[in-house]
DNA sequence: CATGAATGAGAATTCATTCAT
DNA sequence: TATGAATGAATTCTCATTCAT
């Protein structure tokens, strides 16, 4: 039984080691960004040597775009699960908004998605992940708010991207807000966001 | 004569020398980063030598603060002008938004905030000076909004915060979707920012 | 009875995993050179993990150390096949001239003896190898030249040393020709060393 | 004055650091292979820290190049001196067997340029200055040869070829029987290179 | 004020070697 | 016998900073 289970097990451990350093790397990339961060440093959070953390990834590159494409995952598994809900959409965003407001303003995670868009400036295939990445969310938020469940379907192709665009560019924005105004209150934001939401995701 | 105007032209020499530093720096830091710019480099687009950066500058990040400080002060320029202008608050907001969209959407311009915001991350002072500006403008804003020409002065102080924050966050936000959305529409956006602004610029 | 030729059989064995670790190096030694070749090419080229070679090898240098040891062994045998043939030594080597050039002036054998001499300059073991299998080689051509076979047997020491290491220096210096004339002639060069070498073996 | 040869200065002073790191290297890769000699050696042998070095030479690589283009330039200037004698090429040639023996056999020069030659075989910016070096000189030998101060204008293009390849074979392969026999006796090697380069450069 | 040669600490990365399994 | 995960020292190279001129 041991004897069977023994691959399955190393590549088990494999990729648990592989998350520790992506675990490693990205509380280190949050603390003091992608190029503060020294594979040596990254090493220690991962309680591991410097060489062998070439043996899961290829470069100090390869980390962070294993970050990027992790946390692509995740806002797709995000917006699958909106897909999959039932009832009005708008009612669901509206309900949701704590939540959402919450994860958006996590400082943690709000810091290294900042880290890795200011790497996408430098760095081609952070950048090509996230503009993929970018375009495919759009995508799916476009076929949910003109689908049954959506209230603008009537919507010209044009406002409902300029609508999506700036719904888009609060959230991403409060990722800012959280960094430059540590004391921003969550309840009024939350407040101010169900007016202006309302406002965008119905038809005018 | 020549002795006495001596120290006048000179100084206003170094101090266009110090600013051909900063405009040099600037965009270095705009192309590759503040980490992916070498002293070099920028040495090299001030047409200067990189021994003689540190007659203006003690360090690179003595650089990147100073260039913080100076997109500060026009930021309250900027809020100075908002303020002296006269009309309705409002309807001054909504006629320049075409203005103020595009100075957002320049990525030049936003790729350095952006720069800016992720260094804040490592470099305390950056971090220091953004948040205070940003506290300043807060401030400023606040007393425009609940000013004779502003229609929020019944608003209770957290709903104001609130609002204050979202629209923040908006423009803040635009700079990170004109980064991940090249296609992005300038008009369709305008569009939608309208609609929202006098949303949340106006008494419930 | 498995008990009894397990010894044998392992030993064969291992005796055969040697060589191909000796194979698979050698042809990575001529490929990317001594430093070029990882110890972890070499495993993948002898199919086997990089830890189990150092159950046949100390280290590295042992693996060249090695290989040199065979290529001495089999210049050995090479002399001594030429002892044990008849007639006269003058006219066999000119009949064996062809064969001879070709295995002189096939580039993966001549790039590997490169690399050994060149390893020589840093690696004392490599280095006294070398030299001591080119003394005892020296040794034997000196007997056949001047025995019965040999037409040089009136020839002086020093004047048969010097025609030795000419001679030695043409067939060694065909290496680095076909390393630097890619496009040399086989057969022009043979038709000259024939010349040569008649002069250089023949009384004065 | 002191003024007017500033810059002049500057750069013979820069030439002269550029000679001196070629020296150190050399020195090293001699003693210790290209592979052996690491940039803080080096670095250490031309006094100077091994950072700078990198003002000089854009990388180790470029080092070797430099060195392997440096011997190329003397090999010319060396075959040029020999163009602009006059007398028969036979005799110039037997009476500066001495210059040239001990040339070739000083065992720093050779160790040198068999490290050059090993590196070829890894190395394609090496590996084709010396394969260009090399053709330039065959194409300077034949014109010397088969122009009126030499004797091989019958020779047919192949039987001269074919010469041309035994006798640098000759030159080259001293260089690897100085480093396998320390005992090599000058006297004896040039008495026989006497005899044999008779041959090789008469007519039949 | 101005240069740019020089430094040296520190970065990412490689790889021979070891060792628990 | 065999594996390959793990180590960590060493390597090449970069770059902010200093300083003699």
């Amino acid at each position: 039984m041991s004897g069977n289970n023994k691959r399955p097990t190393d590549s088990r451990l494999a990729e648990a080691r592989r998350e520790q350093v992506l675990d490693a790397a990205a509380h280190c990339f949050r603390r003091h960004g992608y190029h503060g961060a020294s594979m040596a440093e990254i090493a220690g959070a991962a309680a591991m040597s410097p060489g062998h953390i070439y043996h899961y990834f290829e470069s100090k590159d390869a980390i962070i775009e294993a970050i990027v494409a992790k946390d692509v995952e995740e806002l797709f598994s995000t917006m699958r699960d909106l897909q999959d809900e039932s009832g009005e959409l708008l009612d669901a965003i509206i309900d949701g908004l704590h939540t959402t407001v919450d994860q958006t303003l996590d400082t943690e995670r709000g810091a290294l998605l900042l880290e890795m868009i200011a790497e996408a400036a430098r760095n081609p295939k952070v950048a090509a992940l996230l503009r993929s990445a970018d375009a495919l969310t759009r995508q799916g938020v476009r076929e949910l708010l003109t689908g049954p469940r959506g209230m603008l379907s009537q919507c010209a192709t044009d406002e409902l991207d300029g609508r999506m665009e700036v719904i888009n560019a609060i959230f991403s924005g409060l990722l800012i807000r959280a960094l430059l105004n540590p004391a921003l209150k969550r309840e009024a934001v939350i407040a101010a966001l169900r007016q202006v939401l309302r406002v965008a995701l119905s038809p005018t």
